[in-house]
DNA sequence: CTTTCTGCAAACGATTTGCAGCAGC
DNA sequence: GCTGCTGCAAATCGTTTGCAGAAAG
């Protein structure tokens, strides 16, 4: 938690709430899990969100609908690094692991994208876009 | 663009200059680019746009900010396959192609998850996050 | 002539923000 | 006590939609 205090932010009732809302979400959740989870005006929730993933904790997820999903960063989750299984229908998102040779495949790309472009790359997404169980084929 | 009249649909003078807007474009572009280059009426740029997404000939890409962009399919377009070089900060969306080897690593993975999960896949994303030339490192 | 397309304006839904009061530290 | 946080409501902004008239086939 001290990466929030460092930067001069505070961790008051609410915060903390959001936070362990992400921790024991078993998935991405969206700004209306968070509220509902976590009790929180919906306000709060984008407002503490957004620090969150400025301060490098949380990250936001672009799925296929108009809700952003939101879940720890790496450092900060339980669950090791990983990407996600989006649902075309309805937007939900899960978490799946990939191999260590995909992994080793992208870093590479990575690296040639840096050698070779103006673009300066942070970050990769690599999503598997679908039906989720619950939407069928 | 049988594609388009075989679903029912007609060519008119609008969406053919969303189509040439597209085809005619360096990366992929959002409603208002296609708007400005088109100069068609912003409902019917929607309209048209979501068309050609149903009928496969263009899809839809979610940037990192608001605005939605839009690209012809590999089917339709004078690319190849190709990933996206998404800026985090003002959300543009540039044209990069992968190695071979990394599509060889996303085809197994794809295959992978089709074998071994209740989710049915249908595609995939990889788009490589950063900074644009423009935006600065 | 029938069906699809167009254009405008109004509706929507996710997200952001202004501001006055409350709460960490 | 100073500064950051909260909560409400109002404002934004991309996108969708209702409807009456125009156009395609």
């Amino acid at each position: 938690m001290a990466a929030l205090t460092t930067a001069g932010q505070r961790l008051t009732r609410h915060r903390a709430a959001v936070i362990v809302a992400l921790l024991t979400a078993d998935r991405p959740l969206t700004v209306d899990d968070v509220v509902a989870t976590a009790d929180v005006p919906l306000s709060t929730a984008y407002r503490n969100l957004t620090e969150l993933c400025d301060a490098g904790v949380a990250s936001r997820i672009n799925s296929t609908d108009r809700a952003d999903r939101f879940e720890l960063t790496e450092t900060f989750s339980r669950r090791r690094h990983h990407h996600h299984l989006i649902c075309t229908r309805c937007g939900s998102v899960a978490d799946f692991d990939t191999s260590a040779t995909l992994e080793r495949a992208i870093a590479k790309e990575l690296a040639t994208v840096g050698a070779s472009s103006t673009f300066v790359a942070s970050g990769h997404v690599f999503d598997i876009l679908g039906r989720c169980e619950h939407c069928g084929g």
